[in-house]
DNA sequence: GCCCCATCTGGACGCTGACAAGTTGCCATC
DNA sequence: GATGGCAACTTGTCAGCGTCCAGATGGGGC
């Protein structure tokens, strides 16, 4: 079976085994099958399935089906420090870079709705995986450096750890929230504003809380 | 088999069929499966074992595994709705009212976390269904109602219903992540502030960015 | 006293995740 | 260039799962 039979998808290890890029076939098709399916939905086997291999496969890379979610998990964290990265960079408003990042935060949760999906399942994931330890750290460093230099500008005595968890909170509570509250609206003719100017609002709403107004 | 070797649990109707209270039985035996496992070691069929009647029983009561579990979110609902009315009945100061709506969210979610584990996994609970929809509407009426109180006194042209998402989602989004946060902490021999001291914090500050300080 | 029907049981089916044993094919070594 | 080792993957098996179905059970209305 030839390489190029399963291509490597951008910026992945070079196909060098039997299969081809396997882990990252995996990764890819449990994402899109937790998108397709939520959590409740997703099965090993359908995964090995997709990417056309033997319900064994998946063991071998993964360990179990907890190391699969735990995989896409640490993927989406991942794309979450990219994408802060990429909207905070070079603002130096530090309200325009929190609001930035708000939006970037629901902006990944919308484009990669499996991986968001499970990202804080700790039910289903291996909290405790050094991995998803490290780069959940590494995405809300990014935050916390925004918060940072918020304080300095704005509040020298704000509690940056405890403002980061509060705007973290809001943030991926408002993806938790945004479609039941879109189904409500909907029953009763009203309409919810798109989600990533939520983000934007709430974030500005919630630094005057932080440092006052101005 | 008689009907008080299953008594019915607290208010619940009358143990009058054959086995009692079965429905009520099994709701809290889902809940605290899903307390002890999350819903991914969630099982119907365990359900069944601890209620102590056969595997196909649920299913009579309830349909499928989504009809029970989405009994289980209404209960969290109600749970959540009853809490809410008590901590804010007679609290003049809509600033107090929400903070104790804030710290009456957290302490449902603390003292029923198998509840509150599905209360918003849309992807095994049916979102559609008449009793979710109502009694999700009748909880986030509570606050809403605070809410509004809250923009009487100091800002009348307050968004009263994004403000109210706002609150729900930064709690909601607290207990979702005060977990992680405070294992990170840990490894870093740091601490974290109770849940329910953050929820207040968190919704004083959401209070003076959306009305100002005083 | 009888029947009806909601309630519950036990068995069956296909699917699942995990485990064990075997097969495939690359690569280094002799 | 044959050989041995080893990672990658397959096949087979197992218990447990959710759901469907036919049948047993027992209380309330006639």
């Amino acid at each position: 079976m030839a390489s190029d039979t399963f291509p490597a998808v951008a910026g992945s290890a070079p196909a060098q085994y039997h299969h081809g890029d396997l882990p990252n076939v995996l990764r890819q098709a449990a994402a899109d099958l937790l998108a397709e399916r939520g959590v409740a939905g997703f099965s090993l086997r359908e995964v090995a399935r997709r990417a056309g291999v033997s319900h064994a496969a998946p063991a071998h890379h993964f360990g179990d089906a907890r190391g699969l979610l735990t995989a896409v998990a640490v993927e989406a964290f991942q794309y979450l420090t990219r994408a802060s990265e990429a909207a905070s960079s070079g603002i130096a408003d530090p309200v325009e870079a929190l609001a930035r990042l708000a939006r970037a935060y629901v902006t990944v949760s919308v484009e990669h709705p499996g991986h968001c999906a499970i990202a804080f399942r700790s039910d289903a994931v291996a909290v405790d995986d050094p991995a998803y330890h490290e780069w959940g750290q590494r995405a809300f460093g990014v935050l916390l450096s925004a918060i940072e230099r918020l304080g300095r500008d704005r509040a020298p005595d704000l509690d940056v750890e405890m403002a980061a968890a509060l705007c973290w909170a809001t943030v991926q509570g408002l993806t938790t929230i945004h479609a039941p509250l879109e189904a409500m609206a909907d029953r009763q003719d009203r309409t919810v504003p798109p989600i990533g100017d939520l983000a934007e609002d709430f974030t500005r709403l919630l630094v005057t809380g932080l440092v006052g107004p101005e």
